[in-house]
DNA sequence: CAGTGAGCGAGCTTCCGCTTGACTT
C-alpha cells in the first residue's frame, strides 16, 4: 500500500499542495519539462511523417529516475501539471519517460492553488488529452523547423552564431521597423496658448486654448487681439466622473510596471518574482490570466475593509484581453494579504508591494471625481479659453495605487483644484503665452513595452518573455541604450501689460532612458528575413498557426497534416536561398561619391561587423575600408559621417620616437603608444586631441601601472600580483586567481602562488551546456 | 582595445516553452 503519488511542474507548488493533502500523497515536481528535442540534432524524420525524437534533457535525468522510483510504488500516479498545452504536453511526457501503467496513472487539473481545488480536481480525474498533447508537439516541431532550418542559412550568407525563430525574429523586426518610422519622421511645430489671471490673494488661475495655431504669425496675431481684451467667465460646468483600478498583474502587466516604477529590466523582474513565489509570498508569476480565485478576492476584501472601511471595497471579476491566453494559474497576487510587506532585500520587498497594492486595489471601489470646466470668453474674438480642475470626492482604489503610463507627455496632466469661481465673473489677464510646440516620433521600444507589444500580437508566453529580449541584445540584433538629447530652438511670445515680446528659448529633446535600438546585424538579418521568407515573420504568422493548432486540440486537424502543409511551402523557399550569394544576401549600399577620390562610397556588413568602403574590390588600386561606430546605421549613415570615420586612426604626434595613433576602438576613443593603449575620456575626440595632451595622458597611465604591480617573480616572468578592480589578485599565466582572506599580498611566495593557482579549476567556456559529441 | 572585408573549408553555432539552480569575471 504505497502512497499516491502527485506530480506537479513546480517544487514550491509541490510543498503547499503537499500541506493541503494529507499523509497518503506525497506530491513531487517534474520541475517543468522533462523530455524535448536534444539540442545538437535536428531530431525530426521529415521523411517519415515528421516523427520526432524526443530525449530526456541531461539536467533531468535524476528527476525522472527519482519519480520512476516512486511511481513504481505507488498506489495511484496523479499527474497534476498546468492546465495547458504545454501542462498536457508535460504530462504525456511523463507518462512515456516513467512508463506508467494506464491503469493506476490519472490526470488532474486546477487553476488555483486553494484546498478546494485541489480536492476538487482529485475528485475529478481524466486521462491524457492526446489531441491536446498533439497541439503541443505541432507548435514545438513548427518552431523547430522554423528556427533549425533558417539559423544554418543566415550562417552562411551573412555571420555564423546568428539565428531566426518565430518569436524572436518579429520582435527584432519590430524595434527595426519602429526605428525606420523614427527616422522617417518629421516634427511639426504649432503654438499653444495658455493664459494666467490674477485673482487676487495671491491666487490665479490657469487657461488654454483648446486648438493650437499653426504658424507663429497666426499666434502672434492672436496675442494682438487679446491686448486690451476683457476676460469674463461665460459658463462653468461640473460633471462627475469616475476611475477604475487595472486587474492584478500578469506577468507581462508586472514586467511593464516594475519597468516603468522601479526601474527594472525584465529578467530581474522574474528573477525577483520569483524569489517571493519560492518564499511562498506571491501567487505564481509566469501566468497571462487576470483571474483571482474566490479565497483570494474574499481575504482581499476583508483586508480592505480592515484597514479602509468596507466602503472601500468591491468585488471584481476581471477578463483577459491578449490573444491566445491559456489562463492556466491565477493573476499574480499576495499569498496571504494581510502580510503588507515582504521580502529579504529591497528589490524584493519594492516587488511585493507593487504586487500587493496592485491586487488590492483591483477589489476596491471606483475612484468617484468632479471634473470642473470653466470657459472664458474674450471680449475682443470669439475663441474661448478653457480652464479644467478635478476633484476627487471619494479616493476608492486611488488611495493605494496609480497605475502609471508609457506616455511621456503627461506634464500637462497635474490638474488640481479649480479655485471658487462664478458665472460672469470678470478675470484679471496677467500673462499670455504662446509656446511653440512639436509633434514627437513615435517612442522607442523599452524592454518592457516590447513585452507588451509582443502579448498583443499573441507572440510569445509569459516564461518565455524575458528570455526572448536576452536572446535579441545577445545576438547583437538590438542594444539596449541612453542617449543624450540634443539642444532644440522653439519660439515664445508672451503678452503682459498690453505688450506682446517674442523670445527665443531652447529646449533638449530626443533624450533616450534604456530603450532598444536595432543594431546593423539586426537590421540587414531582418531585412534578409523579410525578403526571402516574408509569411513566417509576418506579424500575423503566429495567430494564424495557433488557430491551426486549436484546431488540432480539439481532434478537427490531423498534427503531421498541418506540419506537412507547412513545411511544403516553407522548405522550398530554404532550397532557393541556398542558391543566392553572400553578396545579394547582404547588400551593399551606396552612400555617394567621395569628392576627393571620385569613387563611391559603400556601406556594407561584414564578418566583422558594419564598415564603409571607398572604391571597388575590382580595382588595381585596392578601396580603403573603415569600421562604423557605435549607433551609426548603414541605412541613413550620410556621405559626410562616413568619410570623416577614414579620419582614424590618426597620428596625433611622436613621443621618445615612437609615434602616438588616436583612434576608436570597441570600448572607445583610445590612443595608442608603443603597445600600450590609453582610454579616452567619453566626450574627448580622438579627431582633436593635441599632442602634448596625448603625451600627459600616456604618462598619467604609467604612474598608475606602476602601482598596479604588488610583487613580481624571478621563477616566472609570467606571475604577478597585482590590484586589479576588486582588489588584489595573483595573475598565474592565463589563470587569475584569488588571494584567500588569510593571506597578505605583499608577503605571498612563488610556491604559494602556485599552490593557489593549481587550486582553482580552470576557466570554463561561455556556454557551460557543451554537449558531448 | 588588430585589421579585417572574397571564398574555400574543418568544426562550431540555432528554435520555443516548461522549470530551477549553478556559476563568477
Amino acid at each position: 500500500m504505497g502512497k499516491n503519488l502527485v506530480i506537479v511542474e513546480s517544487p514550491a507548488k509541490a510543498k503547499t499542495i503537499e500541506g493541503y493533502l494529507g499523509k497518503d500523497y506525497e506530491v513531487q515536481s517534474s520541475y517543468g519539462h522533462v523530455r524535448d528535442l536534444p539540442r545538437d540534432d535536428f531530431a525530426i524524420d521529415i521523411e517519415n511523417n515528421f516523427e520526432p525524437t524526443y530525449k530526456i534533457s541531461a539536467d533531468k535525468k535524476d528527476v525522472v529516475k527519482q519519480l520512476k522510483k516512486l511511481a513504481a510504488s505507488a498506489e495511484t500516479v496523479y499527474l497534476a501539471s498546468d492546465d495547458d498545452r504545454e501542462g498536457e504536453a508535460i504530462s504525456w511526457h511523463l507518462s512515456q519517460a516513467l512508463e506508467l501503467n494506464d491503469s493506476n496513472t490519472r490526470r488532474i487539473v486546477f487553476r488555483e492553488i486553494t484546498k478546494n481545488a485541489i480536492q476538487n480536481a482529485l475528485l475529478n480525474p481524466r486521462g491524457i488529452d492526446i489531441d491536446l498533447v498533439n497541439a503541443q508537439q505541432a507548435r514545438r516541431i513548427l518552431d523547430r523547423l522554423v528556427g533549425y532550418e533558417l539559423s544554418p542559412i543566415l550562417w552562411k550568407k551573412i555571420k555564423t552564431g546568428l539565428s531566426a525563430g518565430r518569436v524572436q525574429s518579429v520582435a527584432v523586426r519590430l524595434v527595426v521597423e519602429r526605428e525606420r518610422e523614427i527616422e522617417k519622421f518629421e516634427a511639426t511645430s504649432s503654438f499653444k496658448i495658455t493664459a494666467l489671471f490674477d485673482l487676487g490673494g495671491g491666487k490665479t488661475l490657469k487657461a488654454e486654448l483648446p486648438s493650437k495655431f499653426k504658424t507663429q504669425g497666426d499666434a502672434d496675431t492672436f496675442l494682438k487681439k487679446c491686448i486690451g481684451a476683457a476676460y469674463t467667465i461665460e459658463n462653468l460646468e461640473t460633471k462627475p466622473a469616475k476611475k477604475t483600478p487595472a486587474p492584478p498583474f500578469t506577468t507581462s502587466t508586472l514586467q511593464q510596471e516594475a519597468s516603468r516604477k522601479l526601474s527594472f529590466p525584465v529578467s530581474l523582474t522574474m528573477s525577483v518574482a520569483q524569489k517571493l513565489y519560492e518564499a511562498g509570498k506571491i501567487s505564481y508569476m509566469r501566468t497571462d490570466s487576470v483571474n483571482l480565485s474566490q479565497e483570494a478576492i474574499q481575504s482581499a476584501k476583508s483586508q480592505i475593509a480592515m484597514s479602509y472601511g468596507s466602503e472601500f471595497a468591491q468585488e471584481r471579476h476581471f477578463k483577459t484581453k491578449s490573444q491566445g491566453a491559456q489562463e492556466a494559474h491565477e493573476a499574480i497576487r499576495p499569498t496571504d494579504f494581510s502580510v503588507t510587506s515582504a521580502g529579504k532585500d529591497s528589490a524584493e520587498q519594492r516587488l511585493y508591494e507593487l504586487i500587493w497594492k496592485r491586487a488590492i486595489a483591483s477589489q476596491m471601489a471606483d475612484a468617484q471625481l468632479e471634473k470642473t470646466t470653466a470657459t472664458i470668453g474674450i471680449s475682443t474674438t470669439p475663441e474661448k479659453l478653457v480652464a479644467q480642475g478635478e476633484v476627487i470626492k471619494f479616493e476608492g482604489f486611488l488611495k493605494v495605487y496609480i497605475e502609471s503610463t508609457d506616455d511621456e507627455d503627461d506634464e500637462e496632466q497635474q490638474q488640481g483644484m479649480l479655485p471658487p469661481l462664478s458665472v460672469g465673473q470678470d478675470l484679471d489677464l496677467k500673462r499670455m503665452i504662446a509656446k511653440e510646440g512639436f509633434t514627437r516620433h513615435p517612442p522607442r521600444y523599452t524592454e518592457a513595452s516590447l513585452v507588451k507589444k509582443l502579448e498583443e500580437m499573441g507572440i510569445g508566453r509569459p516564461s518565455t518573455y524575458a528570455p526572448t529580449i536576452s536572446t535579441i541584445i545577445k545576438r547583437n540584433y538590438v542594444e539596449k541604450e541612453s542617449r543624450e538629447g540634443t539642444e532644440r530652438a522653439y519660439q515664445e511670445l508672451i503678452l503682459e501689460n498690453g505688450a506682446i515680446e517674442t523670445h527665443k528659448q531652447t529646449e533638449i529633446t530626443g533624450a533616450e532612458k534604456n530603450k532598444l535600438f536595432p543594431t546593423n546585424t539586426g537590421v540587414v538579418v531582418n531585412d534578409f528575413l523579410v525578403q526571402y521568407f516574408p509569411n513566417v515573420i509576418d506579424f500575423s504568422f503566429t495567430a494564424k498557426v495557433e488557430e491551426e493548432f486549436d484546431h488540432i486540440a480539439t481532434g478537427k486537424v490531423d498534427w503531421t497534416e498541418m506540419i506537412k502543409d507547412f513545411y511544403n511551402q516553407f522548405h522550398p523557399l530554404v532550397e532557393d536561398t541556398s542558391q543566392i550569394k553572400r553578396s545579394e544576401a547582404v547588400s551593399a549600399r551606396e552612400i555617394g561619391i567621395d569628392p576627393a577620390s571620385g569613387k563611391m562610397v559603400y556601406g556594407k556588413l561584414g564578418k566583422y561587423g558594419a564598415y564603409v568602403q571607398i572604391g571597388e574590390m575590382e580595382e588595381e588600386e585596392k578601396p580603403k575600408f573603415a569600421s562604423l561606430r557605435a549607433g551609426q546605421l548603414l541605412e541613413n549613415i550620410s556621405l559626410e559621417d562616413a568619410l570623416e570615420l577614414f579620419k582614424l586612426p590618426r597620428e596625433v604626434g611622436s613621443f621618445e620616437d615612437k609615434p602616438i595613433i588616436a583612434a576608436i576602438g570597441r570600448f572607445g576613443p583610445y590612443i595608442r603608444h608603443d603597445g600600450k593603449f590609453v582610454s579616452l575620456k567619453k566626450d574627448q575626440d580622438p579627431l582633436s586631441v593635441s599632442e602634448e595632451e596625448a603625451i600627459e595622458l600616456i604618462q598619467e597611465k604609467r604612474e598608475q601601472d606602476a602601482n598596479k604591480y604588488i610583487k613580481t617573480f624571478d621563477e616566472d616572468a609570467e606571475v604577478f600580483v597585482l590590484n586589479g578592480r576588486y582588489g588584489p589578485y595573483i595573475k598565474f599565466g592565463k589563470k587569475n586567481v584569488k588571494i584567500p582572506k588569510d593571506k597578505v599580498p605583499e608577503e605571498l611566495t612563488f610556491e604559494e602562488c602556485k599552490e593557489l593557482a593549481e587550486k582553482t579549476p580552470e576557466k570554463k567556456g561561455r556556454f557551460s551546456r557543451r554537449k558531448s559529441k
